[in-house]
This record gives structure tokens, C-alpha cells and sequence, in this order.
DNA sequence: AGCGGGGTTCACATCGCGTTCACGGTCGGT
DNA sequence: ACCGACCGTGAACGCGATGTGAACCCCGCT
């Protein structure tokens, strides 16, 4: 921990706190992820995203939500950004990680992280 | 859906509370099922007549009111939705605690939601 | 002006969902 | 034994949701 105590699971908007989970640790003072034991680059989008998503690590995050948290705004119908950044993170981890899976869809809903390995 | 108007997460005292009867887990606000530890997919249909099921954990319920309740409706005849659904819900549970059954049939009535060993 | 990186939008491919059919098996009544 | 009601289960199908590669824009830098 450092500066601030969370309860459970403040928002921690920008904290500078790093999450870790599992394999994965996200250092939002660096804007890194270092994903077994690799560092990966993310743009801004990407590590903005990959945050929203692993600040709720196991849980199921809207598409509306999860897009207000990183655009900013409401999202716009047909607006796929979050697809294409989706993919975009997903590469990168999966590169980093081979045989792990760590952003599922959930159909209808969102997304949910979760490092998982493949086969199960 | 939810409004946010409480802290941000936590697995527990969120909007819609998530239902517990022994190893299974349901959380409304996220559309999402949590067997013996596993988080199980769902669609929202499957969803629906899980969460239908396990409100009444331990009763029959009726296949016309389980009908109305999941796809809001009266429940036409030789509509076989439900046999479709259930199988495919089973199936999910099952693979997510192997040796357990969940839901069991009453001819002629309903379903019961209940788990319990296979053997017992 | 020419470049290069990041972000957005497009177009097409693919997949999953929900519905309905089809076939089989079980059970009770006749 | 025959028949009909009821349920299990696999599959076909139309359609909307998502995956994915590439074009296109906007900027800051050289």
C-alpha cells in the first residue's frame, strides 16, 4: 500500500498504486504493465483500459461503463472502439503470456479480467 | 442498468444482491455465475432461468411460471424453450462441479433448483 | 513537406444466441 | 403391446454481437 487505505475495492481513479494480479502488474506512476516478467508498452487507451478492467479483476464490467471510464463519455451506438482496443490489449498480454487468456467476453454485457490458462 | 450510486465494487452488498445456495454464486449486476469457484458464461436467457430457479432454491417450480418469469409470457403449447435452456444451464453447472447435479425435474410440474452429489 | 505513432472508423469474417425441428426414450393408461 | 404425453438432446438456421485487419485522420517532430 502507500498513501491512501482502500476499503475493498476503492475506485482508486488514478491511484498510483500498482494492481497485481496473478501474472499481470499494472504501474499507473509508469504507465507499465509487466505481464510475466515482461514489460509491455501500452498506449494511453491501452493501459487506460486494461486498468478499468483489472481494477474489477473477476468481475464483469459493462460495455457502457467500461467505455465512460476510459472515453469519458456515453457510448455511442455503433461505436466500436472498445472492440478494437479490446483486441489490441488482448494481443499484447497474450504475447507476453503465450497459452493464457486474460480478457473474457461475456455476450450482451462486457468484459471480465481474469488471467486463465487456455486449456481450461 | 444499476445506477452508481455506492462505492464501486465489492462482491457482495452491491445493488442487486447475489444469490448463494452452496457452491453456486449469482450476481444480477453482472450477469455472471460463480460455481465452485469458476466463473460460468452465461447467456442472458440461461441466466434469466437460473437466477428464476435458484430464487427458489428447494421449491418446484411450475414450467408455465418459469416461463413467464424468464421470458415473460404465457407459455405456449409444445414450446420446448425450456427443456432447450435448462439442458444447456445443466450442462454449464455440471462442467463446473463435476459429480453435482443442480437441477432436477418434476414430470409434469416443474424444476427444482437444488444441488446435490450424483451418487447421494 | 515528409514521417511516424496513436486513435478512430470501416468492411468483412466469424461466432454465439435464441428459436424451432427432429428423433428417442420413459412412463402410464388402456 | 400400443399409444400418447412429456422430457432429453443434438442439430439447423437467421440474426445480431464481436473479432479483426486495414484505411483514414490528426498531430507533433524533423
Amino acid at each position: 500500500m502507500s498513501t491512501q487505505t482502500r476499503s475493498v475495492d476503492a475506485p482508486g481513479p488514478d491511484g498510483v498504486d500498482p494492481i497485481r494480479v496473478a501474472q499481470v502488474e499494472i504501474r499507473p506512476a509508469e504507465g507499465l504493465a509487466v505481464v510475466a516478467g515482461r514489460a509491455v508498452a501500452l498506449s494511453v487507451r491501452e493501459f487506460e483500459l486494461l486498468s478499468a478492467l483489472a481494477r474489477r479483476s473477476g468481475h464483469v464490467v459493462a460495455r457502457d461503463e467500461l467505455f465512460s471510464s476510459v472515453w469519458g463519455g456515453p457510448l455511442r451506438a455503433g461505436d466500436r472502439s472498445i472492440d478494437v482496443y479490446v483486441h489490441k490489449v488482448r494481443q499484447k498480454l497474450e504475447a507476453a503470456s503465450p497459452g493464457w487468456s486474460f480478457i473474457h467476453t461475456h455476450i450482451g454485457f462486457g468484459y471480465r479480467f481474469s488471467p486463465e490458462p487456455m486449456a481450461a
